[in-house]
DNA sequence: TGTACATCAGTGAACGCGCGTTCACTGATGTAC
DNA sequence: TGTACATCAGTGAACGCGCGTTCACTGATGTAC
């Protein structure tokens, strides 16, 4: 990974090598362990002293946060990659793999999804730095509305009436995504179908489908035709 | 409310009331601090000695579940009273007075609504008592689909295609309902409504919803409406 | 190419802290006769 | 109604623990000439 890079000395690349190690440790720790994060604990699992952490990373807080921004960007780019491999004009199937890719994602990524979208955690605030990488998740959905407007494939929906406030609101966020031709209805319709998802997974994940039904599978596909008809990226109608 | 219970002594009722008081305490510290449960915090707030704590509860995992179950059924109370002052007709009042019962409990008991359906909590794992209380409010929903099929509202619908093995699972669900009725492709519309819901309602109050809008209740509104919609409640068609 | 100095990585002891839980105790409230 | 005893509530000290973080240190790696 670092080969490519004759600027990095032999102590820089060690340095990022330790950097990547730590922060794959914390995590290991975090989704074996069944506790909260701990330098000590990272430490005593990587076999050094708990002190030495602080050459790579100034507080606990620093490292949860490096965590979180890594987690934020190793799930965008699961999902920008995987999306990337279907033909633009397949909105449905681009969908349908950002959710199961989001899904698996967070059932392979248990720990660091809980660090996304679980509770906050206490007495932290996660740093103004997750914007981008978030923004960069909810830029592939975005996009897929965008291409369906092009085609014409989507449109402006009557039913239901949109709150004008929310109207007002929702274009805004559009336009900060450089798409200004997307109706508002339809990013509200965008909005329910992520909500949807991420509220799928997390079900799932957090145990509460248990007694409902024994195939996640089955009911999480399901659950995106529904979705996916809402949204009205259906071809087959 | 212990008034009309002659049998209590004097000891039973003042123990009664100092449970429920460290209870409310725990909620207050998870609430205003930034702070996971803690007995010895509950009794600094409380004014007495940490030690007296274990009077009223065994240990501190106790408590938590005691907290949990009180979460569970105080949601359940809530939506069940709101959904019963609706005529059994107004299937689209019925879910929507539900989700927005979730929405507002959630933001006022924002602690209990973590415990509940946030991250589960380290080490810690719910006891099989919580079943009882969660049954209680996803019957309120499947009571609405149940009328919706009586009244002839609701039924079967075909697409999309319901997976086999899905359906078979889903009327399992359905008749521990004791409502063998209610076709397997309206539990899954049901879900997904459901899943929706709790997903938007975790969306805004984890922040996941910053900078999308900046008005909450015209999105979740718009949201619902489009819940409703997609499981058939819709009236006005 | 070799030497002198600066920079960095890692150690181990120590700090102060808050935690859950236990225990022997004191005093108050209930119960039996 | 009054006394003797059992039960319970609450205290305060103490236990052992793991934590984040600091600090003076040793030794290795890099840099300048």
């Amino acid at each position: 990974m670092w080969d490519n890079l004759p600027m990095a000395t032999l102590r820089e690349r060690v340095r990022a090598e330790l950097v990547s190690e730590i922060k794959a440790a914390a995590i290991e720790q975090l989704e074996s362990e069944d506790a909260d994060l701990s330098l000590r604990a990272i430490a005593r699992r990587m076999g050094m002293a708990s002190s030495a952490i602080y050459r790579y990373f100034p507080s606990r807080d620093d490292l949860l946060t490096a965590l979180i921004l890594d987690g934020y960007n190793g799930l965008a780019d699961a999902v920008t990659e995987a999306e990337a491999r279907l033909p633009r004009t397949d909105l449905e199937g681009r969908l349908t793999t950002c959710a199961n890719t989001i899904r698996r994602w967070a059932q392979e990524h248990r720990a660091e999804y809980a660090l996304l979208y679980g509770t906050p955690i206490p007495g932290f605030r996660a740093p103004q730095d997750t914007v981008v990488p978030v923004t960069r998740l909810s830029g592939v959905l975005v996009g897929i509305l965008a291409d369906g407007v092009a085609i014409g494939v989507l449109g402006a929906t009557a039913r239901p009436a949109t709150d004008v406030r929310l109207a007002e609101d929702l274009s805004g966020l559009v336009t900060g995504f450089a798409h200004p031709d997307i109706p508002a209805s339809l990013i509200a319709r965008g909005l329910t179908a992520w909500m949807g998802i991420f509220g799928a997974v997390s079900f799932e994940l957090w145990g509460h489908l248990h007694g409902v039904t024994n195939d996640y599978d089955a009911l999480f596909e399901h659950h995106l035709a529904l979705l996916n008809q809402l949204v009205g990226l259906t071809t087959d109608t």
